[in-house]
DNA sequence: TTAACTTAAACAAACGTTTAATTAAAAAAA
DNA sequence: TTTTTTTAATTAAACGTTTGTTTAAGTTAA
């Protein structure tokens, strides 16, 4: 892929994640990457294949937590998932506008086939978590939990904080325009409430 | 409000959750709505100030989320939280379409004053959440933990739950179609998760 | 008789996409 | 190496739709 196509595709997903799939106009991001009109056309060929392009281009980025997670396999299943923590959290923060996308864009996108690869990655990520938490309740470390809404609660806390970015912003007494400073002030928060959080949920000795 | 004008915002309210604001037409909402398109300007003036009105029309539910919680003052932290789960999650899940808009349609809203009418009623509830969880920690029952994230975590998993439909829906088993037995199959189940959780989370005896 | 409601038609603006002409770069031929 | 040919990149302009909104004429109910 040319830069100038990178470029197009990074611009795009800023707008997206900014003004959503709908309110972005192709004249927008043709303007604010500073090429023209049609090559955007030229490119991609249209703004839903952009769309697939950009989709494409970041799905590296989950694959990419899928595959750190399964080396070292010698871990104990509480290592296993402060690791996990640490991989999406810094993962996701990181790609938060993509991840802004995917969040918004997914439920109401029209085309069966982009909807389908989506959830087949999620189903993908939820079987590695499943994995290790399973091997904890076999290994008798980790309680009985429900399996969907516990990857639910870590995905959804994650989400939660890139979506409701307004809100932490005043909560926390954070400048609305520093987003940098954001980010690198909630992922180690975010990443020590999940610990003490799974800590305290799948530990078998809390049983009641 | 009269009937027709309801009958409206509902309509509308089932469009964006579907497709989005952007994504919607007035002629959309005027056709499956059975009015005339001009309608819509003549009870609302806009496309705007409809959404404006079905957040004022719905957002008596948040509202009253607040006060029941302000209700029965004798209860104990530990039923105070269990009460806490059951209201969110009924209302929410009850009343997911509007709540899909919100959380999709809030990041790219680009009136600012929406933004600051919804941000203020997440604060509100934020505080009220904050009151329970600090009587816990006064009274010794409750132990320290990220005020802001655990309230994140409870928002954020009843979200996920009803942003990524598809994907639970797949890992249950459950009919694609059929909405309404996803709803049933899934209050009582988040409703049990979270109460799990939030028990061993703030358990001051499962301090290390 | 007055006010509220309803309609079909029209409006200008914005949309995604295509066209046809032009320039720049790469490949082939001299 | 220079010249020619071919391919790729870029452009301004225009295309036909769809968009949100308004108009002006009509109907219904108070």
């Amino acid at each position: 892929m040319t830069d100038k196509r990178i470029h197009i595709l990074e611009v795009a997903e800023r707008l997206f994640s900014e003004k959503g799939f709908d309110g972005t106009s192709v004249r927008d991001i043709a303007g604010q990457a500073g090429v023209n009109l049609a090559m955007i056309s030229y490119y991609f060929g249209s703004k839903e294949k952009l769309m697939a392009a950009l989709i494409d281009h970041r799905s590296g980025y989950t694959r990419g937590i899928l595959e750190e997670l399964n080396k070292d396999e010698l871990l104990s299943p509480w290592d296993k998932i402060d690791k996990l923590i640490d991989l999406y959290v810094d993962k996701i923060l990181n790609n938060y506008k993509f991840h802004c996308i995917m969040t918004q864009h997914l439920p109401t996108v029209q085309s069966d086939e982009i909807r389908e690869t989506i959830t087949e990655i999620k189903v993908l990520n939820f079987e590695q978590v499943k994995k290790i938490i399973t091997e904890g309740q076999r290994k008798k470390v980790f309680r009985k939990v429900d399996m969907e809404l516990t990857v639910g609660t870590v995905m959804g806390t994650i989400t939660q904080v890139t979506l409701s970015k307004n809100l932490y912003q005043r909560l926390l007494n954070i400048d609305k325009n520093d987003e940098e400073g954001y980010r690198k002030k909630m992922i180690p928060k975010i990443k020590n409430h999940l610990k003490q959080l799974l800590k305290a949920h799948l530990d078998i000795n809390n049983q009641e």
